[in-house]
DNA sequence: AACGTATATTCGGGCAGACGCATATGCTGA
DNA sequence: TCAGCATATGCGTCTGCCCGAATATACGTT
């Protein structure tokens, strides 16, 4: 029942994933490594359920992937398996350099949140 | 009543912009330069107010100017003003180049999807 | 087994937005 | 000014999703 034309399932999965801002924050973080979820509830200071709606729905749109650890969950960036995925996680660190807010973020995660990806931060 | 370390609001804005799958379609098909309205239902198939509505939408947003000529009006991408809005536009070239239905609208519109940033489709 | 910590899920309310349809606006030419 | 094309907007409805609060699950320790 798909229009031809329509970008396909896992592209709009992906997009929409983006549009929320905790989604984004949390994205931001984990740029820097793996985290767990205490740790991330701690430095947005957000409820925790609502951190691990929005991780659920990460790891849905295949953004993220969880591993356990004892008490601990630990989530991190998916490595991209496709083309797409590969040239959005790029897009990602560009455009998170650009956003002062999410920077303060990742300090008070006591990480850097520079932009790896040199190829595109001209 | 921000948040202080949300993502700001135009960010947000733009992101938000990108979760629809005709927005993505109609940012896809501007790539190639700009494009009257006509143009755009003929070649996505979808009733004109849609189209009309996702513009506003897109106008809203900052990612596209219209510009008017007698009966039609000419959307085309807006010039990125920020950083932040330079990197999304690129980053917009990789993804597309990667959805090959996208490719099949461009196509339509008699209008190639390759991707013109060479510094990041590697 | 019982308890405590860490994380996930469910529930119900509310709001943004996507849709089709109808209609309004803007513009041009007769 | 009237007709007609191109585009925009209003309206009612429906779905998705964001939220807080409460509760459920998973795991380790004793």
């Amino acid at each position: 029942m798909l229009r031809t034309s329509a970008p396909n399932e896992k592209v709009d999965l992906m997009f929409r994933a983006l549009s929320d801002r905790t989604r984004l924050r949390l994205l931001s973080l984990l740029r820097g490594g793996e985290a767990c979820v205490c740790d991330l509830v701690a430095t947005l200071g957000v409820p925790q359920p609502k951190v691990s709606r929005h991780l659920a729905y990460l790891r849905r749109a295949g953004l993220v992937t969880a591993r356990r650890d004892g008490f601990w969950m630990h989530y991190a960036l998916a490595p991209a398996t496709t083309p797409f995925h590969k040239s959005l996680l790029g897009c990602l660190g560009c455009c998170f350099a650009s956003v002062p807010e999410l920077a303060k973020d990742a300090a008070r995660l006591g990480r850097s949140a520079a932009c790896s990806a040199g190829d595109c931060c001209g």
